[in-house]
RNA sequence: GCGCCCGUAGCUCAGCUGGAUAGAGCAUCGGCCUUCUAAGCCGGCGGUCGCAGGUUCGAGUCCUGCCGGGCGCGCCA
């Protein structure tokens, strides 16, 4: 519908520049929107009011050379000018009566396009460290990234999800010892636990599954790992100093290959429990990308290498630093340690150099918004290797925080002390859980009432929403209780009678559609669907509250059958983007 | 101190690339169930869009400064 819209101006202008009225613009884009007010009209352009300086004439004089030379339409009952210029369209109520079988005959196509035809498009989202089960904070990410990738294939991106797996490093070597610990602690050993470990729940239960299945073959006295190591936190030493001779000790009794034992079976452990989890969640990803073997295969040296014969390269203090201060980072960043150890940095340039080889078109990050700073070094790097760093966008998430009865609830990931996504998924629900993420915007701090994701009351929008795809069903077993019949033909010669102005408002609700999904989907904007929903479901009630839909005239019944079942359809599209069920009972 | 994000109704938030009288939910007050699920509908109340300037036909939207809140500023990831 826009689409035509936009085609009429389209056309007028064209004729004015040929006409010699306009001079010819290059880059316009012609504004058509959605009339505010009914009194505007179904659509309205200002274009004339843009175009009014530059062709150095009033607007509304421009607007009424614009409204002569405006092709004939179907759809439009008529075009008129509006205060300072405006250019309102009013459409024919037969357009939108069409809509119900255009919508029927889509079914869950109806809301795609091909507007991402040919672009491949990659969402990395989530990859959080595999130190430890997802929590609430990684779940706004996680269902942020998935409605994100969903919109961008409604669209027809091409897209590939992706985790990134930060499997190398020293916090992987914390948690390999924490596990071991705590399985010396079972075997019967008596050792301290480390400050700096490890110390959630899930460390023994892995410690303990370790013991099941590879008995005492990692056990060693207490006494042997504890020899000279340096003093821990508690007893007055570094705690940092203290976990790094003890990841060194351990290296050095259990030898490499039994090191590696346990270090890829907690590592796997814990991938596991998050595919696991994120699972439950609805979410899966096509590609799970491990940091270690982009070590392992050398792309981390040889992206240092490029780097260097670049000459964006200096060694200073022990270190290698990267120049990024010369696109635009606010200070060089350090690639390689005075150690000789890489930093994660120098892997994130060697994880996006790869990014951009596989051919993306682009390359789309999600990150919680506490790793903003983070953004121009990554860019800076892309630059440096002669990547195009417009063709990465990196979507920041800022934080969740949950209330219950009106208490904020206090997690901190030290010693284990959060909620698990885990937990709130058995709280509140998957539907629950999925929607509240995203019904705000990303950027924007989110309050997450517990006690209303679990209302089963018009308070919730969840299910204010599910429960108008609930009622659809519910008249369609009625349909068929009573004897009446429908299906999708029968509505197409009867849609004219659809002249209440609850129908037309329900239509017009329904044609906006296509134009949320595209915008939801170029902005990166999720909550503009779940708004939508919202809106569209309070005309489906309304329209319920104001009409009987099972009446006996066939026509008008089937008329609204029909357009009732173009209703459940968006509904369920929509709600199938946001991840989130569409039940037929409630 | 510097950088990024945010500041809209009592509360939680929308407001599309600046566009025509600023919207929704909750809360509050008042109506609607012998008819397709009242997990619903309708109406009332409620805002100097943080403050002050500027840009222009037009600013909640763009620019500058200030005030208030969040986050970041590691040879951590």
């Amino acid at each position: 519908m826009k689409a035509e819209i936009h085609a009429l101006l389209q056309h007028a202008l064209e004729a004015l520049i040929n006409d010699g009225v306009l001079a010819a613009i290059p880059e316009l884009t012609i504004p058509v929107e959605r009339g505010r007010d009914d009194s505007h009209g179904d659509f309205a352009s200002p274009v004339a009011l843009a175009l009014a300086r530059s062709a150095r004439c009033n607007p509304r004089q421009l607007a009424t050379q614009i409204l002569e030379r405006l092709p004939t339409s179907p759809i439009v009952e008529k075009a008129e000018i509006a205060g300072p210029g405006f250019i309102n369209f009013y459409l024919r109520d037969a357009a939108y009566q069409a809509l119900v079988g255009e919508i029927l005959q889509a079914d869950d196509n109806y809301g795609t396009s091909k507007l991402g035809a040919k672009q491949r498009v990659q969402v990395e989202y989530v990859s959080a460290n595999p130190t430890g089960p997802l929590h609430v904070g990684h779940g706004r990410g996680a269902a942020y990234g998935a409605v994100v990738a969903n919109l961008l294939r409604a669209t027809g991106h091409e897209v590939a999800s992706e985790y990134y797996v930060n499997d190398a490093g020293r916090q992987m070597d914390i948690l390999a010892v924490s596990v071991w610990l705590r399985y010396l602690q079972s075997c019967g050993e008596t050792l301290p636990f480390p400050a700096n470990g490890y110390r959630g729940a899930y460390i023994q239960t892995i410690a303990d599954q370790l013991q099941n299945e590879h008995g005492e073959e990692f056990r060693l006295p207490g006494s042997t790992v504890l020899e000279a190591l340096p003093a821990d936190e508690p007893a007055g030493g570094d705690k940092e100093i203290y976990i790094d001779s003890v990841i060194e000790r351990a290296r050095t009794l259990l030898g490499k290959r039994r090191y590696q034992l346990i270090h890829s079976y907690v590592l796997a452990a814990l991938v596991e429990e998050i595919r696991d989890d994120l699972l439950n969640f609805g979410i899966s990803f096509e590609n799970w990308y491990s940091e270690r073997s982009l070590m392992d295969r050398g792309a981390v040296t040889t992206v240092i290498e490029r780097l260097r014969d670049a000459g964006h390269l200096y060694e200073r203090e022990g270190a290698l630093w990267f120049r990024s201060t010369e696109f635009d980072d606010e200070k060089d960043r350090v690639v390689v340690r005075e150690n000789g150890q890489t930093t994660y940095f120098a892997s994130d340039i060697a994880y996006h150099l790869d990014k951009f080889e596989r051919g993306f078109t682009r390359v789309i990050d999600v990150w919680g918004a506490d790793h903003h700073g983070y953004v121009p070094r990554v860019r800076a790097a892309l630059q440096a290797l002669q990547a195009d760093p417009a063709r990465l966008d990196v979507l920041l998430v800022q934080f969740a925080n949950l209330y219950r009865g009106g208490e904020k609830v206090a997690m901190s990931t030290r010693s284990g002390e959060f909620v698990t996504l885990r937990q709130l998924r058995e709280e509140v629900g998957k539907n629950a859980a999925r929607f509240f993420y995203v019904m705000r915007k990303s950027d924007q701090h989110l309050d997450f009432d517990l006690d209303l994701a679990k209302a089963e009351s018009n308070d919730n929008p969840v299910y204010y929403i599910q429960y108008a795809h609930a009622r659809i069903a519910s008249v369609m077993r009625q349909t068929n209780e009573k004897g009446f019949r429908w299906q999708a033909a029968d509505s197409l010669d009867a849609v004219g009678e659809l002249n209440e102005s609850h129908e037309l408002a329900l239509l017009r609700r329904l044609s906006l559609y296509p134009e949320v999904i595209e915008a939801a989907a170029l902005g990166y904007e999720p909550h503009q669907l779940a708004y939508y929903l919202r809106e569209l479901a309070n005309d489906f009630h309304t329209y319920y509250n104001a009409h009987i839909f099972l009446v006996p005239e066939a026509v008008l019944r089937n008329a609204r059958l029909g357009l009732i079942n173009a209703t459940r359809i968006v509904l369920r599209n929509g709600l199938a983007l946001l991840g989130v069920s569409a039940p037929d009972t409630m």
